[in-house]
DNA sequence: ATCTAGGGTGAATGCGCTTTCAGAAGAAAT
DNA sequence: ATTTCTTCTGAAAGCGCATTCACCCTAGAT
């Protein structure tokens, strides 16, 4: 920038006019400048400007990495699929890649590998006006400090600082009306729920949902999930729907479930491969269903019936609450809920 | 900072080498000032230490703004498609960041919007150590000045500037392998070329590789494509099968082409729309493929036989390169040509 | 007890830019 | 020609951190 004053023939506060606020410098003295930067090869330093202005016109977003046991899986066994199977955090990314363009940012994007000062987080936070945080990618504790400087926004899980934005999917109104369907439309009413780890709270709350659904249909509310999986994949969700189907060898026609409801879709993917090596036929001899609504779970046979998660909007939401918060910093702190929506496809006796 | 020195007992420069160098701090002081700062809520700027340090941990990606007008239509048609379209920026974000990652980088992403020193381009050149940008989406003359001061990779395009890395793929060999192979394996003969804009340097390389099949086949070798796209989108594809389906009406059945090659895989599907329109069976009437291998391409019906990009690869290879040059700027540039791969699929006949 | 290493720490400088605050230059008015 | 506004431009003071250099302290060696 000194090389570009003194080639110009002007000071730098005058080149810095030139980028910043243009009209303020008479075209003449601005092309000569211009000029000059372009002849030397001139990108301003985008550090020196943040540290400035005490802003940096981007945003971030940290997200687990969580390398997808199934996804690289899926792409050893089917090329194919690898490119079809969008992931979660690329839905997120593009959702809040496009609002992030609309409001003039740029967009930091980071997976955590591990907490501590050094963290890829830790990067993230301080080069960014504000971020967004995947529900558990960085530890509640780092994330208290980091708050604390600027605006963070929570995504899907619970809030667990409650002074930050923060952003859900109606877990438990997806489940509610799924089971409602398979109770009212289809007619059944012995339905298995299949959890996930306790500390999931998505899976939580998708359990919640399943059991006001019995509630409200008036069948006998359990008051836990009838397994659970260590992890929420497709190898879980194998074994969790043999491991029911062994369960209930000795039951009757009229006493065994007529539907699995996986608490998402990878497991419900798993499970339909595993019945299918069983020879129990989907939705014929039992219905089975997921949540999420992972591009994957249409292109399995049958096609998944699921629960729709917005995710796209999730990120496009989660960049308008951090533009928000940016322009007001009093602002009281938001916690919005995403509406699903219902897929009705073949897994559940649906098309 | 200071306060945190302050708080601590300490001296800023101390701070400083806690979090750049722990061990050259004895245990014990450290411990203070983590504490002081965890106290605080101190987050270390990034742009202060950019500054200083003259690094930033960060790598970039520009892509176009190019709002896939195809994308936005099948998501209000279709919300399910919606979620399985991938598009190629989305892909290549995944690879960048998943290679960023193992080397310790963040990535900074951003669409740009138009060229000229405030645009998003500019901002994120300010900010990385390096980056990588996908073909025509900044001026030529923009990068030339911003590649004089900051590595940059050239992604799928031409080598504008012979003095970058670049990475591109083998759109001649696909093409050229793919036209082989509805010649040799299905043996057709008569077989026509959708392109796309002249200015699309893939589009070229594309028709250049069917070319050399048809002279390897001793088949006639045109000079253009039969046809050219306006744009390689869906609707265009629809227009430039119905146009060459009057064109060539009054043909014989032993004159009228066996197969639409397209440019690529937009235009093959929206062909594929406007042949079951028409009545027109594929593969059976005639054969349709396209190029890219974009999920989209196996959903449809009948299945699209493609050309598969590693676009993954694409975003791997580029930090790779960055990386690299990043380690050592005198390095002669670098040009790759990644390797693509024929999918064989029910719309040329096979499967 | 004295000397020698080294590890640990602090003072000071500069990274490249933004942003007042004044002052200079030009235009318009008297 | 002088005064009075505008419009432009420059000087200078940081922004928050990394880093060099010098210094101090402690522990082991003599």
């Amino acid at each position: 920038m000194y090389d570009v004053a003194e080639r110009s023939g002007v000071s730098i506060a005058t080149v810095s006019r030139v980028y910043r606020n243009p009209d303020s410098v008479r075209a003449q003295t601005r092309e000569r400048v211009l000029e000059a930067a372009r002849e030397l090869g001139y990108v301003p330093s985008g550090n020196a400007r943040g540290l400035a202005s005490r802003t940096t016109g981007v945003l971030g977003l940290c997200f687990p990495d969580y390398a997808d046991p199934d996804a690289e899986a899926d792409a050893e066994a089917d090329s194919d699929a690898d490119d079809a199977v969008m992931l979660y955090s690329d839905q997120i990314i593009r959702g809040m890649e496009r609002a992030a363009r609309r409001h003039g940012y740029a967009l930091l994007i980071a997976a955590s590998l591990e907490g501590g000062p050094e963290s890829l987080v830790a990067k993230v936070a301080g080069r960014v006006d504000g971020f967004a945080v995947l529900a558990q990618t960085v530890p509640t504790e780092d994330l208290e400090v980091i708050s604390r400087r600027l605006p963070v926004v929570m995504l899907a899980g619970p809030r667990e600082i409650d002074h930050l934005d923060h952003i859900v999917v109606a877990n438990a109104d997806g489940e509610r009306e799924l089971a409602r369907h398979l109770i009212e439309d289809h007619g059944l009413r012995r339905l298995a729920f299949i959890g996930g780890e306790v500390e999931s709270p998505d899976a939580e709350a998708r359990f919640r949902g399943f059991q006001q659904a019995c509630r409200d249909a008036g069948l006998p509310v359990p008051d836990a999930p009838d397994l659970r999986a260590e992890m929420m994949t497709q190898a879980e969700g194998a074994r969790t729907a043999e491991a029911l189907l062994d369960r209930n060898a000795g039951l009757s026609d009229s006493e065994r479930p007529q539907a699995m409801l996986f608490a998402n879709d990878q497991m419900a993917v798993g499970a339909l491969r595993a019945l299918e090596r069983r020879g129990v036929r989907v939705p014929e001899d039992i219905a089975v269903t997921g949540f999420d609504g992972i591009p994957l779970s249409r292109i399995v046979r049958p096609p998944l019936t699921t629960v729709r998660q917005p995710i796209r909007q999730l990120g496009e939401q989660a960049v308008e609450l951090l533009v928000q918060r940016l322009s007001d910093r009093e602002r009281p702190p938001v916690s919005l809920m995403l509406p699903v929506s219902l897929a009705r496809r073949a897994s559940c006796g649906c098309g």
